[in-house]
DNA sequence: CCAGACTTGTTATAGTATCACATGTTATAT
DNA sequence: ATATAACATGTGATACTATAACAAGTCTGG
């Protein structure tokens, strides 16, 4: 599987069956650990974010959600991903009106996206640098930073070589 | 008028009369200068959220623009308010559903914006070092950062005293 | 077992944003 | 000066996103 050095899994090829298993294989002993009720209905939200391997809206979400036979009501599908978000499974995106499942659920971080605007993609890394620059700016002023996320727009690398 | 380091002009005391003024003095000449027809319902949309001086909804700004004899359906306002982020006057703020006067508009950059949760004062800050954290990042794996912004959330100098 | 906290389902509704079309205005080139 | 194209505005309709409020079921600890 390629790599590449800030963990943008998104841009590279690989198996998603793979990661989507690691992942929920991950978020239960996490929901074990934490005592969390990783319910039927949040599981499989879970699932659905992997499995899309990409931002997916809340009414996507609960479509699928419904065709597995849970409620098809909103907030059947905003209530499971806000309990995702909340603990960090997965992250939402403001600009996409989306969610998506977390990359790097293993340590807390304040995500920072990568939209690419031809493809929709969107990448995911744990931004430490960014995290830092933050947090030194707000001390500067006295500002307490409780959770933050950047998104950035701009081209991915397969659609920048098709612009070519 | 007391300053900060970082410009967070929205966490400090000053007379919003003589900053709304020239900031609009400003956004004359720069609409002259770059051939943008800065009309009346635009120019009167920035002094709405000059005049404001935090973030206002675009049914906010729209109330307002209909008070003044303009159209009261919403892409009056989504449109002017569009024309405005699109040429650096003013910002959208994701999180908030709602958009902000630019605080830096003498110079092309990417906002980082840190949301009070207790009162709800946004500040804006030219965030130089986290573009460039961000864009270090990007390059590792050949992302082209088209715009950026990051919103973070927390609790300001004066709702800390307050909490305390 | 019971009480309390949490979870789910459902109805209804609030809030945010865009489409599409008609009309009017401005800038440019003949 | 006028025709034309590009841009701006007004308006009605509608699509999309998100939450409130309440009822019913489920899990947990005393």
């Amino acid at each position: 599987m390629p790599e590449n050095p800030a963990g943008a899994l998104a841009f590279c090829s690989h198996d998603h069956a793979v990661c989507t298993k690691a992942a929920l294989a991950h978020a239960d002993h996490l929901a074990v650990d934490k005592a969390l009720r990783l319910t039927p209905v949040r599981r499989r939200t879970l699932e659905i974010l992997l499995e899309a391997h990409q931002a997916l809206g809340a009414y996507d979400v609960l479509e699928r959600l419904a065709e597995d036979g849970f409620g098809n009501q909103p907030p059947v599908a905003y209530r499971a991903l806000e309990f995702l978000v909340e603990h960090g499974f997965a992250h939402r995106i403001r600009r996409l009106n989306a969610f998506t499942a977390c990359m790097h659920p293993d340590h807390a971080h304040k995500p920072v996206f990568f939209i690419c605007k031809s493809c929709a993609v969107v990448a995911e890394t744990a931004g430490t640098d960014v995290q830092i620059a933050v947090e030194k700016a707000a001390q500067s002023f006295g500002f307490q930073v409780d959770r933050m996320n950047l998104e950035a727009v701009g081209l991915c690398p397969t659609c920048q070589e098709q612009a070519e």
